[in-house]
DNA sequence: TAAATAGTGTCTCTTAGACAATATTAT
DNA sequence: ATAATATTGTCTAAGAGACACTATTTA
């Protein structure tokens, strides 16, 4: 039925809303995600996304900023966040309907001071996101999703960039892009196509490398990460 | 916080939690989209999609199909549906808190029956996807956010044939990208890029269009219709 | 025959990808 | 000099898009 009126709101049960935010940062050249240890049943001693209960009286995304930054000290200007996908199968949570938002965030490694814990939390650390711990919830295949989200985005737009800090040299954007896709790019290619597209823009500074410095860059605030292509299934 | 045991799900407020279907089809040569008056307040006498309460047993994706058969009597099978986005405003429904989970189907015009209405609806209608009457909560917004997925996703896949019968003719295929995307396509590219992608089969029909009779086709069931495609932002 | 639409082929220009050449530092 | 890494350039093959040609029907 449509939202009908005269329905009273407190008459059915309702389900329980969550966000959880999978936050990926690029660290020791590897794919890492935050993640928290439960210290309560169910699940207890696993691990979990940052997230929690949505308040009557904030938006989903609002949700998810202040999770972040209550668990991780994160504040919102320093990541990427967008919404992943809504899982809401009636057993993911044992004891009782939960309906969870995922998002998903990108931050640079060096916007984070060490992690740390909030208040329900046991601890809270990066992991491999290729060889996550044993998760609590259905908290695998979110984190599957994400990742596969991430992969997509970074084919066709030019977010990886979120995943470094705030200079970077273009070797080590193209590792980031490596580590992330899962496979070698060609230098050459790669820095062509990074001119082309016009998105990022030189420092005056340089970073010693064992060889000829390279140079340092940043994302132009203009540019345009999200790339429209014309495709046509090809 | 992280979901807490200990944690009494009736001890705070919880929003309200519903699906809405953005329904597509093709119909004299335009791209339209289903919708339901609503007959009670708020928003009375405005239209609104298909939609309701999700269930406390019932997964979102179940709900979204019940919605769409309850209320315009299509069945399952003969939807293509997808998840498209959560909109979760505190004040998108001036009644009380409601969070909806919208949903992005495609279905052939000629599986359905003349739209009706379910119980609570005075009525269900066919509407230009680009010119709808004014509409109930946010659910312009929603709509906006399905054409635009719908054009991407035609751009990179090859969904399109979900919105025409089982068997088509390439030039109506072709028709009904151009009406989607809002630009002409070439004859020749477009046919070989069909080919070359290898999702359609002949059938041994034909079809009478005032030249030559078309020749129909269908969609094989096992291609692969979405495409990954290599990128990289270009 | 002409008109109308279906279906295929060709040509050009762009671009992705492989690979090579040059540049700048340290030792 | 040699090693190491940065940066740019070249070549080729594949693909996208513009356009033209042939095929099969009705009137």
């Amino acid at each position: 039925m449509v939202a009908a009126m005269g329905y009273n709101p407190d008459k059915y049960d309702k389900p329980s809303v969550t966000v959880d935010v999978v936050l990926f940062t690029l660290l020791d050249e590897a794919l890492k995600v935050l993640l928290i240890k439960r210290k309560l049943t169910p699940f207890r001693g696993q691990w979990a996304f940052p997230g929690g209960f949505v308040r009557m009286d904030e938006s989903l995304e609002d949700a998810a900023y202040r999770e972040l930054q209550e668990e991780t000290g994160v504040p919102r200007e320093a990541v990427y966040l967008e919404q992943l996908y809504t899982f809401g199968e009636p057993e993911r949570d044992p004891r009782m309907r939960v309906i969870t938002v995922a998002y998903f965030a990108l931050v640079g490694a060096d916007k984070l001071e060490p992690p740390r814990g909030g208040d329900d939390a046991a601890d809270a650390q990066w992991f491999s996101a290729y060889n996550p711990p044993p998760l609590a919830f259905d908290h695998r295949q979110i984190l599957e999703y994400a990742i596969t989200r991430l992969r997509y985005k970074l084919e066709y737009s030019a977010v990886g960039f979120q995943l470094l800090p705030e200079t970077f040299t273009l070797r080590e954007l193209q590792r980031a892009y490596e580590i992330v896709l899962g496979e070698k790019l060609d230098k050459g290619n790669f820095r062509s196509k990074l001119r082309k597209a016009d998105v990022v823009e030189p420092t005056a500074h340089y970073q010693d490398s064992g060889g000829r410095p390279a140079r340092l860059y940043r994302f132009k605030s203009d540019a345009v990460a999200e790339v429209k292509t014309r495709r046509l299934f090809p």
